[in-house]
DNA sequence: GGATGTGAATAGGTTCACAGCG
DNA sequence: CGCTGTGAACCTATTCACATCC
């Protein structure tokens, strides 16, 4: 989202942008509850705030990482760098070697003060980046601790209990995908 | 997938393992054209072949990363240890001090050689791991090169040509995507 | 005229439910 | 019996189309 000096826009305009359809725009807008008008479109900066209103907590979120590989690094410097509603404000480890310390802004734990800190920061969203086999019992670690939405990057499937949301990041899947559905496009347009 | 010494397996016990509907999982077979037998279920290991058949090409696929920052390292890593079908074998970035030498088990090379390289591994599948104000531009080269395929980790969307297929990856939406959610779940635990 | 908001139609994907078979 | 394969019902999400307003 870009303020290059435009005061309103159109539902197309938003709908090339982000590469979907204008109806597609309009609609999702009835969801946050916004209203433009017919001749100007909608204005910006207020249509942002409502955005912003429908999406984030009132008071800004602390979050978790577990697993600090090149991975969990990695995304702590992706983090760190910008600042957002969203604060990386904890990471956990096993190895001795790399915990209590900062890494990339963030203070490193051993685990066993995981649900510690958890509590302290009121924590309630977590990424996971751990081994494949680790990460079910990190998971349940976190939910014990009161943490409600995980963020997986371990190539398992997590089972937790229904009111905890876990969204799957599986880099091998998503490649394959790609590999699966380039090769497809190719076909097609060898027919075509 | 786990070669725990099972011959057949029946599509509830894949579903649970999967977290889906048993019926999703028949429906899904049927798909990629393997038939189990009442009796018996699925026979394992003829599954695993003809799903690896539906899957993936007859020849290994060559995929490139462009972008040697901390995330390009943490995925090359990330596949370097694992090798799978897909392998990425040529990294690309403008920095002079990051090319011609090895990464994670993967040759970089400046972005200049990327048309060359790309046509003699023959790789149409890419991971983009720039920053966001160069993610447009090198898509555009990687396909103009013969890509076909991208999976995009830059906080942009790409517009690429329909043929194109993409995949974008963004942690930041990922990761907002889990604190709404959670914070839904959480409203929602309290009042039922 | 051109854009919005929204009911109605449509498409896509998931689940149900049952015939058939070992 | 219990499981598979699959037509049919269902549900969600997208798109169409049009009344409405500036």
């Amino acid at each position: 989202v870009k303020t290059e000096g435009i005061r309103s826009i159109y539902s197309h305009q938003i709908a090339v942008r982000a590469g979907v359809s204008p109806a597609q725009v309009r609609r999702d807008l009835m969801a946050v509850g916004y209203s433009g008008s017919p001749n100007r479109g909608y204005e910006a900066s207020e249509l942002l705030h409502s955005i912003e209103d429908f999406l984030y907590d009132p008071v800004g979120q602390n979050v978790a990482l577990v697993g600090i590989g090149n991975l969990g690094r990695a995304i702590l410097a992706f983090f760190s760098s910008r600042r957002r509603r969203l604060n990386v404000v904890a990471a956990f480890d096993t190895d001795p070697a790399k915990v209590n310390q900062v890494v990339h802004g963030c203070r490193s734990y051993p685990m066993h003060e995981l649900p510690r800190v958890i509590h302290e920061q009121d924590i309630r969203v977590a990424i996971i980046t751990v081994p494949a086999d680790a990460a079910q019992g990190v998971a349940e670690q976190l939910v014990e601790a009161g943490v409600r939405g995980l963020l997986n990057f371990a190539p398992v499937t997590l089972r937790c209990a229904a009111q905890v949301y876990v969204e799957h990041m599986d880099l091998s899947v998503s490649l394959e995908k790609v590999a699966f559905f380039a090769r497809r496009r190719l076909a097609e347009g060898r027919k075509a």
